[in-house]
DNA sequence: CTTCCGTATTCGGTCTACGGTATACTGTAC
DNA sequence: GTACAGTATACCGTAGACCGAATACGGAAG
């Protein structure tokens, strides 16, 4: 308890301290699609002013869970199947190319963490949670690209890519277990082949594991 | 003249204002690689007050011109190499991906739209113009795939482009009519590919195209 | 009963003000 | 002369209020 009273301060701001709250609410789908999100509403709920409400908004908006209309008004976005397409292609697009340069850039360390979360998804029964770990592995991949705007780019599809994931468990609880050990397969496969520094396959796999994954969908 | 007067007002706010003067001062160089934005200062000198400029800051952060520092201080992004080679390795992964998909989808309309464009990069001499042309060539192939989320992408590395652009015309002035001249060969193809309703195709000449330019810069 | 007009309410865009913090400069002491 | 401390300044984060615009609701007139 002691040793861990000196640490640094956490510093956040109000505005990362709401996104993150709206980000939670909207994907736990205590707000659903389409409601309106009046800022003054928001800010005397979160007990906060205006504008940081108005900034995380914005941010929301920039990862795709809140839109504006015409006039300037933030809602909950509504996903169309379209929407999920667009997700998911352009999820692999990004993936690809983050596979590619992580085969050729990813030291010792960036593979034990992937296997770490690996075997952190072997572990877990609670969907929810493997979920979030499938995310995280190509988080991982994306991150270990080392490439900024890539990892930008593959930031602003992450909370989407998550409320997908989310619908596609609770519409086929069923077969979910072939896809949990489908998954896992897949990551593990792609650690080897980014142990073998072969871009090329790295980027077959990981187009290879986006598109069934989409198969999985219909 | 009486026909234009009576379209829409445009409906602008003063964050867009604010953003679309700071992106010109900063892509025309009258703000330098470096430089602090002190929101007071930028309030006083566009006669706005300090919230406007930060949200027209953090708008511009989102397009790579600004960074704000650990403390929150914004300055104008200051370019390295690896920097422009994050943006055009970029670049060619989505514009690869937006041919694919404009190759399928593309109307008449939008090839004419396309040789409009290669029409006046024709007629102009000016090497500004004739960038701009060029980043309108390769926007209008993001437009023409009509996927959101991979045109969004593209627009956040749009302005980023124009200042690689802007300085590879600066730094070798000498053959930027070969460039030209190339760059409109290829855009003509591109016509031509995308006519044949090839996504392969019309994959493997733009990302030909992107990875010349890339050449040109050493 | 329907339609139109006016008023009231709501909401976003903007401005001003205040508090906290970091940095820089200056003065004093060693 | 140098180093440290204290003060002043500048800027960010936040709050609260004002204003204009849009919409919704109600009343009156046809």
């Amino acid at each position: 308890m002691s040793a861990s009273a000196l640490l640094p301060v956490p510093r956040t701001t109000l505005t990362r301290e709401v996104a993150e709250r709206l980000r939670q609410a909207i994907l736990s789908g205590e707000l659903v699609a389409g409601q309106q999100l009046a800022e003054a509403t928001m800010a005397s709920r979160l007990n906060v002013s205006r504008v940081p409400v108005r900034e995380a908004l914005v941010e929301l908006e920039r990862e795709g869970l809140v839109v504006f209309n015409e006039r300037g008004r933030a809602c909950v976005r509504a996903f169309t199947d379209e929407d999920f397409a667009e997700i998911v292609s352009l999820r692999t697009t990004l993936q690809v190319m983050s596979a590619k340069l992580a085969a050729v850039k990813h030291t010792v360390e960036d593979l034990e963490r992937l296997e770490m979360i690996v075997k952190r998804a072997d572990k877990t029964r609670d969907p929810t949670e493997f979920s979030r770990l499938d995310i995280a592995f190509h988080d991982e991949i994306a991150r270990i690209a080392r490439h900024q705007r890539l990892y930008q780019a593959w930031s602003n599809l992450r909370a989407q890519m998550e409320l997908w994931i989310v619908r596609a468990h609770r519409e086929r609880e069923r077969v979910k277990h072939d896809v949990h050990a489908a998954t896992a397969r897949a990551h593990r496969a792609m650690i080897e082949v980014l142990r073998s520094r072969d871009p090329g396959e790295a980027a077959r796999l990981m187009e290879f594991h986006c598109e069934s994954m989409i198969k999985v969908q219909d």
